[in-house]
DNA sequence: GCGACAG
DNA sequence: ATCTTGTCGC
């Protein structure tokens, strides 16, 4: 909630995305992405951070990669960490990027074959305010292809929830797979809606992060969908009575009983 | 001053 | 991000 932060830091931090953002690849680098159905796509990945609710420092960092085009769950990792910058709009990624990262460097450590094709990212990628969000920031630090999928329309570069937008939500999305762009004042087109199925009005934003292009990035998305929000993102907060990594799962479950003891910090 | 602000 | 209650519909 709170936006307070450091000037320097920030000044630090938008120069770090200048440099970085040089680094980005927009379009299909995969054999895999210019096949018809993705057919030799095996593994999507899926990021992301919960937090419980009063506490902006402690977070359960989860990534889930799920078999491809199944959406089977074939490897999960939360682990609780201990956040060290802000939310910042904008700057996300330095607060996030860390503890993703460590979580595919443990898999490239234990299970290895297991690593995901493509991942996707809780946030936006070029759909920035400098064109390098949350999804550019791992894909190019991981080297792993990602796509940015928010859940809200971030007002950028021109791009508004005006009443515009509204009508080409209700007049363009008709059905699951239906999407339009979302184009810049420069005219440059940073991403694009997407109704993601049948049954949800409400749009999920797609955009670039790394390695592979923006009709890709759409495609695979809606190949994801079951529910609004792609499988990969969605199975994040999911914990399987099964197979359970329970210090998240209890810590988040019990929350609401936790606030409400005096001796809990 | 007012509104906007991914997660 | 997270909380919250019910309500409507298949």
């Amino acid at each position: 909630m709170s936006v307070v932060c450091d000037d320097e830091v920030v000044k630090r931090w938008e120069r770090e995305q200048a440099s970085l953002r040089q680094r980005v690849v927009e379009e299909d680098t995969e054999a895999w992405q210019r096949c018809p159905r993705f057919s030799t796509l095996e593994r999507v990945g899926g990021v992301d951070l919960s937090f419980i609710k009063g506490d902006e420092v402690n977070a359960c960092a989860q990534l889930v990669v799920l078999s491809y085009p199944d959406l089977e769950v074939l490897y999960e990792d939360s682990q609780m960490v201990r956040l060290t910058a802000p939310y910042v709009a904008g700057f996300l990624a330095f607060r996030e990027t860390p503890f993703l990262l460590e979580a595919l460097r443990r898999l490239e450590r234990d299970r290895p074959q297991l690593l995901p094709q493509v991942v996707l990212v809780d946030g936006n990628g070029l759909f920035h305010y400098r064109e390098f969000g949350l999804a550019c920031h791992l894909g190019v630090l991981s080297g792993i292809p990602c796509v940015g999928v928010a859940k809200n329309l971030l007002q950028v570069q021109g791009v508004t929830k005006s009443e515009e937008h509204q009508s080409q939500i209700s007049a363009l999305l008709l059905k699951g797979g239906d999407s339009f762009p979302l184009t810049a004042t420069s005219g440059r087109v940073l991403g694009k809606a997407l109704r993601s199925s049948d049954t949800s009005s409400k749009p999920v934003y797609v955009s670039v992060g790394h390695r592979i292009s923006l009709d890709s990035a759409v495609r695979l998305t809606h190949s994801c969908c079951r529910y609004r929000v792609p499988e990969p993102i969605r199975q994040t907060r999911t914990f399987s009575a099964l197979d359970p990594p329970l210090d998240c799962a209890v810590l988040l479950s019990f929350s609401h009983l936790c606030s409400c003891s005096p001796h809990c910090t």
